[in-house]
Parts: C-alpha cells; structure tokens; sequence
DNA sequence: AACTTGATCTGAATCGATTCAGAGACATTT
DNA sequence: AAATGTCTCTGAATCGATTCAGATCAAGTT
C-alpha cells in the first residue's frame, strides 16, 4: 500500500521522474546537488525500487536460474554456493530448483525461469534439454550447463572430466592390488553415471593384466541405495565377492561403507576397498574416511555463474566449454596405511 | 527479441487482449469457442507470459523468498527441499538464499527480495531481523520464521522446541549412566546452540544428582570445527575427559566422532558418547552411527510455506506458532548393544 | 553580440498484462 | 413491443521505472 514511486521521491526532492532514474542508474551525469538531494528524498520516503517495472522497461533482469538436479547431494550444494557467492558480487538473486531426475520438474522450472524472464539460466540437466534451451537462448536467455560437457558445443559448459576421473578412480585400485572391481551407481540415464563407467573401463582395459569389472546397478544415487547395494554384496559367498568397490558418488559410497562395514562387519579396506566421486564435506569423516575423486565444487558453481553472466552481456560470445580434472584423494578406504 | 505479447495473441486469434487475458486468468468467463482459438494462437505464437508486466500491474507474485542461515547444512537443505515441494504445487518458484551467519548478506537478500516484490519470506534468522520484516510486511510482503520460535508473537513461525530437545538429549545421556558431559557448540549468537544448552542444563540441574555440565566452545556449526573441538578434547588427561559428549548439531557430531574415533582411538560410545541434533542423513553413516535428535525437516519446510501463502492470500491473518518436538534417534554412538 | 558547446534537467512515451466500465447480442419476462 | 437480464467481448487506462528528444543555462569562442 505504502506504494512509494518514484514520482513520489521526484517531488519530494524538487526534480523530475528522469533525474531521479538517472541518479540510479548513471549518476555520472547528475549534479552532485540533485544526487544528495534523490538521496536523501529516497531515505526519508524509505523508497525501494520495483524490480517488475524496471525489468519490463529495460528487459534486463536481476534474477538466474539454477535448476539442480539432485539437491539433497551436498556436491551441489556446494556448487549453488559457488554460484550464489558470485551472484551476491554483481547484486543478482538465484531462484533455485531441484529437480530430482524428474523431467516434468525440469520443464516446470525452465517454464518459470522463462516467464520470469531471469538474466540467465544454469542448468546441470536430467533429461535433454537442448531444444528448450534452444527456445530460451531465442528469448535472450543464455544458459550455461553445469556439470555437464556440452558435446556438440551448442551450449557453454562447466564441468569435471567424469571419464577421466574414473579412469583414474579404477587406477588407483589396480595400483593397490585390486583385480575384481565392481562399479556401483545408476540409473544410468545420468551421464555422469555412464562417463564414471566408461572411464572406469577403459583402466580395466589398459591394465596389462586381466581385471573384472562389474557392474552393481542402483536405482538412485543415495545413501539408502548404497546400503542395499552393500547388503547385495555382502550376501554373495566369499569368493564371489569384489575385492574392491567404485561408487558412482559419495552418497553410495557411504552407504556401501555403512552396510559393510557397521553391519557387514567387513574390514575395509582389507577385504574390500571403497573409492567415492566428489569429495563431499562427509566422506572424511565416515565410518572408515573415504578415498574419493575431488570435484572443484565452489569453482564449478563460481566459474558457471561468471560465464553466463559474460554470455549475457554479450549476445554475440561463442559457448565455452569449462573443463575441470578430478583429484584423487586417498584415505584409508582404499590405503591401510592412512590413519584417517 | 521475439517477444510476443498478450498483443500479438490477440490478433493472431482475431480477439481483443481482454479476452486473451481472461482466457488465461479466469476462463469461465469466456466462450469455449474463444478458449480453443487463444489457446491455438498461443501454440502457434509460442507465446509465455511475462512475468514482470504481470507483477507490475497485478501486484501479486508468484515467487517466495527464502532466506537460509546455513546453506552446508544438509537439514537446513531438507527443509527447503519441502518448502520447494509445497511451492511447486502453487506455481510458486523459490528465491534461494544463504547467509552463512553474515549480517551484512541477511540484509543484501531481504533487500533484493524487497525490490522483487516477493510474496513472501521464509527466513532463518541470524540478526534481529524484526524491524526489518516488519516493514516488509507494511508493503505486503509476510515473514514466517523458519526453524526459530517467534518470542513475542509477531510473526508466524514453525520451529523445533530446541529446549526439549536439549533436555531429552541430556536426559538420554543421564540415563545411560553419563555423569560428566560437554555441550559443544557456538558461536552463542545462534539461538538454536544456546537454547539447546538452556535444555541440557535444565536436564542435569533436575537429575536429582551432581551432573558435571561444562560447555566446549566452537566458532561455527561445522564438521571442521566438530574436528578441532574433538581434538582439544583427546589432548586432556584421561581423567579430565567427560564421558559424554552432546553436539549443538550433527556436524560439530561428526566431526567429534571423527577425532575421537579415527584420530584418537577413543571408545565410543564405551568411553565417550556422543548425541547430535538434526538426525542429518549422514548421521547414520558415520564413523559409529550417530545418536541425534531429529527434527522433521521436510515438514518444517512445507509447513512453513503453506503458512506463508495462507498470510499472503490474507492480509488479516494473525501470527501463528508452529512448534514440533524433536524425536530421540538411539544409535551405537549412545548405545553399545545397537549394532547401528 | 551572436554563436557553439557541454552539462544538466525535463516530461511524455513506452514496456506488456490486467482491469473494468461499457457495448452488443440474444433470451426471457412483463 | 418494451424492459430486463445474461453472457461475452472490447479497448482504454493503469501499474512504475526507463529512455530519449528536446529545453535551459552558463561558459567559452569568434
């Protein structure tokens, strides 16, 4: 109700609508007099600027989108933290949606994003998404894809090198001596499931020597369904059991961690090693510290969100793609040696 | 660019743009004949509604603000996921915020939110941020507090009874047999980390017996931290060790479990327990499996933004308190005869 | 004195969806 | 036949910030 306008701080400090406009947004050509003058009318009134009627005038917005597609991962939360750092730097808001692999969530949060006519859209996609984005660049709405390798480079990226990281997951395993391997994640719609996987192959491929790799699917990437992965495993005879594991990402790490560990009691990693992919705030602190693949997750979020802003700016910049190497990080659940 | 508007519409289905906009807002006032050609005009056109013109005129938003003390903390992320799942339901899109106990960004979001017009505001506050929503509220914007028991009743708020919590973890502590315990949390200006100790000394005061209370101060709510704290702990003489110890929350208890258990070889629970609050869902995968006092995050979030819309759709509504109670998880961390 | 130039300010037009007073067509009642 | 009511549609006015062509004025130039 206490609508106060800006026709209302024009008068209140003797000016027009358009200094009062200019003072906001280039005071460089104000008289330093109108500049305290609007200001102190803008104090007094405790005038606050309505983004709705700026961002329909001028067409730009204060506003990205970031559709997550697992927000219950601290991965991407930290990764949303990355982003939103950088945002608060340039006075920008994220409106935030998790999608949880579900494609109907994913369209109802690019429909959104659409209407409200956000700066730009980050995006670490489920389903595919190309021609929606495709529509919403149309619209001058750029989108960057976060943790996500543009293939064909229709669209600026940032990510991490998932095969690579695999590749270097499953070597670390075979240094130490493993030979039967199992890789346990899905579903397998999601491309850093597959990249993890292949990544994960081709070491077993290269090795020299012949190493099993199999394959122990799940239906989601939580802790939950790391635990009955773990139970499966740990029902299997002795013999037929791996002697080491690589989860597609911490969360079934650690779930495969508690079933064999805290009630499989099984010695980790002696008879079994465990390697996660992410390096989660979690994974040091497990019931056996979990060796994992690093992901730079604050970079990753920081650097998304700078990419879309200089594509938003300029319309003409060509998608860039952002790649990322995983670190490794071995802690006892693959090196006895380790303390912690 | 290509920016069609209700305009175009009109024309390209031969109607006025009243009709247009009534087929999109209130279509039983409109023909079946004429809802069939917008709708088909629309299709053809591509045409999304602008949400800025929308708000402008209109008034009303359809975005929530939600400010977050803690965006690391997986409960704090549980709770938005349900206030995210109440939101989509409405059509309702989630401005995400994360202050990380920073005044300074408390106040940059509720600002940014302001000149949004947002319908509302979740928030977990760290300041007193009172004046301040009360003036949202006198431009229509309503505040429900979130994961904070609103004192004085001028604002709705859903919360967890931190007290009782407090006092139930201690009671815990004291029942299996606990005599000396360290409450370990901080900073003190978090309301949550001093009315979780309020409950424990109000648990060891009534025990009817000496019960040693001394509190371990941390400087965040953090794993890290958890870790230090832990640290400090280990380095005492066996003697001046308490044989309990209770978390102001699940990652200061993590990050014990893992000082005491993985660094210095301490028993626990047999020579120190440990009990945490939230129930996180990496409590159960910890080191030993984590005691905890759950709070029915998911719930806290939905409720809060019902309670939010309800507010928002009527101006009249009068502040109201939602307290849960916070529910006792037993696990190996408290009870040696659980296996997890 | 006449003319430029530059700095500053003014205020109407504009963005696109919504709203609402009023018009038109048709059926029903008096 | 006139009056009343119902249903449906129309289109100008409106929300508030921005933009921009033009006005004003003091200072500098010829």
């Amino acid at each position: 109700m206490a609508a106060t306008s800006i026709r209302d701080v024009a008068q209140h400090a003797g000016v027009s609508v358009g200094t009062v406009s200019n003072v906001l947004n280039r005071p460089g050509e104000v008289s330093a007099e109108s500049i305290a003058r609007v200001n102190r009318a803008i104090e007094e009134l405790g005038y606050v600027r309505n983004d709705a009627a700026r961002k329909l005038r001028a067409g730009t917005s204060t506003t990205v989108g970031f559709v997550v597609l697992d927000g219950q991962n601290p991965f991407f939360n930290d990764v949303v933290r990355g982003a939103e750092d950088e945002a608060s730097k340039h006075n920008i808001a994220i409106l935030y949606g998790n999608t949880d692999q579900d494609v109907a969530r994913e369209r109802l949060y690019l429909d959104l994003f659409e209407e409200q006519q956000v700066r730009g859209v980050l995006i670490s996609p489920y389903d595919d998404v190309h021609t929606r984005l495709e529509r919403l660049r149309q619209r001058g709405i750029p989108a960057v894809l976060v943790d996500r390798f543009s293939g064909d480079g229709r669209f600026s990226s940032v990510s991490v090198d998932s095969v690579s990281g695999g590749r270097m997951a499953v070597e670390h395993l075979i240094e130490t001596g493993r030979r039967r391997i199992a890789y346990v994640g899905g579903p397998f719609d999601i491309h850093q499931v597959t990249d993890r996987l292949a990544g994960a192959r081709a070491a077993a491929e290269n090795a020299g020597f012949p190493v099993d790799l199999e394959v122990v699917a799940t239906t989601e990437l939580t802790v939950a369904e790391g635990v009955a992965a773990g139970t499966r495993i740990i029902e299997r005879p002795r013999a037929q059991r791996p002697d080491a594991l690589f989860a597609a990402n911490d969360l079934i790490a650690l779930g495969l961690l508690q079933a064999l560990v805290v009630e499989g009691r099984i010695l980790v990693p002696e008879e079994i090693a465990i390697i996660g992919f992410d390096d989660i705030s979690f994974a040091g602190a497990a019931a056996v510290p979990l060796s994992s693949m690093r992901q730079p997750s604050g970079m990753i979020g920081r650097t998304a969100l700078r990419t879309l802003l200089e594509e938003a700016n300029d319309p003409e910049s060509i998608p860039r793609q952002t790649v990322f190497q995983p670190e490794l990080v071995v802690r006892r659940s693959t090196d006895p040696k380790k303390t912690r």
